[in-house]
DNA sequence: TTAAAAAAACGTATTTTGTACGCTTAAAAT
DNA sequence: ATTTTAAGCGTACAAAATACGTTTTTTTAA
């Protein structure tokens, strides 16, 4: 039997690939962050040959039994301890010659995750470290590329998908929230009309707490209302910040 | 050396995939076309076993030497005869047992063509055929979820980029264009009001013919004006339709 | 002790964009 | 000649985006 995706040429050939031969298939996270006004990224420098110093993102191989997205899970989880957090296909790179010396595609995928949650010490223990997106330095391969498209990505579902809330702590105040929409659309927005416009969206609960960190006056937390964004997208709503 | 994207786990694994263990990477290609006021696909019936009788999308495996976007650039060259032509790539499939029997991935791109240019005696010596997208009957595999997936990419990308014209003739009436986005984004639009919208984006060029096909009194012909698209956006233009 | 500074929070005016729908025009069919 | 049909133009109204003034709360410095 032969795989059927692959239904025009080669379909009746069972060894396509020569017995010598392999393709290799890898996943790798773009794995975001925001802390302080800045989006940020989790990269890590080899410590073993070959490019051992040189940067890159999270990855690994897939296994041969393993779902792809599993992969992606697997390495998010090993590096940073956490499981269900917001991950997504960014895209597939599949030049031929974009892993020298092996035929190698990686399946990227891009993470939200709260700076706040992660597991410092084994983030650590893997040599992996935050790095602002302005400060990023060059990176392995392709993984430049593979960050800016993650990126472009991210505006674009963020605009009207509300994934941004991945970003923050479970609590947040409407000021943090615009500087984080500030960091993703890399412009400065209104807080009068930012306010208007995210209260008007009907998915913020406002808390009885102040947040003090942020300014002498403080500004009220709020949370994210799942169920209510979960209700109006039934009843056909256009989220749209 | 091992390829340097499989970055933390098996990094030093040379021989990460058994010797008798094998992973295909194969490319379905999901191809729009537009005619008569509905969205139309290309799919073909497969004539060989296994799974002959059985409607699925065009595809290959991708060859060792080949980059992933080629070979589906190569897989519609064959069936349409067509180069150069709209194709993006859509997702990536990864489970591990989409396709029974072998491990195979596959990543899907969606193309979009006009119903004039085609070469028809290629595609139907290959057993393909066009289907309305109301009309598709079961296909196999995973292909039913990779063209709900494309549909809604294919959604989203014309909304915000001037994409449509790729599935229309080079010269097509303002009502065909409405018919076009009636089809994709599956509601109706009022004819005034789309023309307004449409003129008003600036990249239509009026011609002096009329084509007369679609009514009685006839309507005059536009084209896509590239140059002038690729003008506004350096000036920092957002297309919306 | 009070005044100034800074950011949160609320409000209002103006402009732009979207939506609903009437009217005229051109050409074919009756 | 009149009716029919869709193209094409215009106008009124509603909703949304934008610009920006004002008040409130608290800290810090005079």
């Amino acid at each position: 039997m032969t795989p059927s995706s692959a239904s025009i040429a080669h379909a009746s050939n069972n060894d396509f690939y020569a017995d010598n031969e392999k393709l290799y298939v890898a996943t790798d996270c773009i794995v975001f962050g925001f802390d302080d006004g800045d989006l940020k990224l989790l990269i890590f420098k080899r410590r073993v040959e070959p490019d051992s110093g040189i940067w890159s993102l999270i990855g690994s191989f897939v296994q041969l039994d393993e779902d792809v997205d599993d992969a992606a899970r697997r390495v998010l989880k090993e590096i940073t301890g956490l499981d269900q957090i917001f991950l997504e296909q960014s895209k597939t790179y599949g030049k031929a010659d974009r892993d020298p010396g092996y035929r190698c595609l990686s399946v990227a995928h891009y993470a939200l995750i709260r700076l706040q949650d992660y597991d410092k010490e084994l983030v650590e223990s893997h040599g992996a470290y935050w790095y602002t997106l302005k400060e990023l330095p060059k990176l392995a391969l392709d993984h430049d590329l593979m960050v800016q498209d993650a990126l472009d990505k991210l505006r674009r579902k963020a605009r009207h998908q509300p994934i941004g809330f991945e970003l923050l702590p479970e609590k947040f105040t409407i000021p943090q929230l615009q500087k984080l929409y500030e960091a993703i659309y890399q412009r400065e927005l209104d807080p009068r009309n930012f306010r208007k416009k995210a209260l008007s969206l009907k998915v913020l609960v406002k808390l009885d707490e102040k947040d003090k960190s942020g300014s002498k006056r403080g500004a009220f937390l709020y949370r994210f209302d799942a169920e209510k964004y979960e209700e109006l997208l039934q009843s056909g709503y256009n989220f749209e910040i």
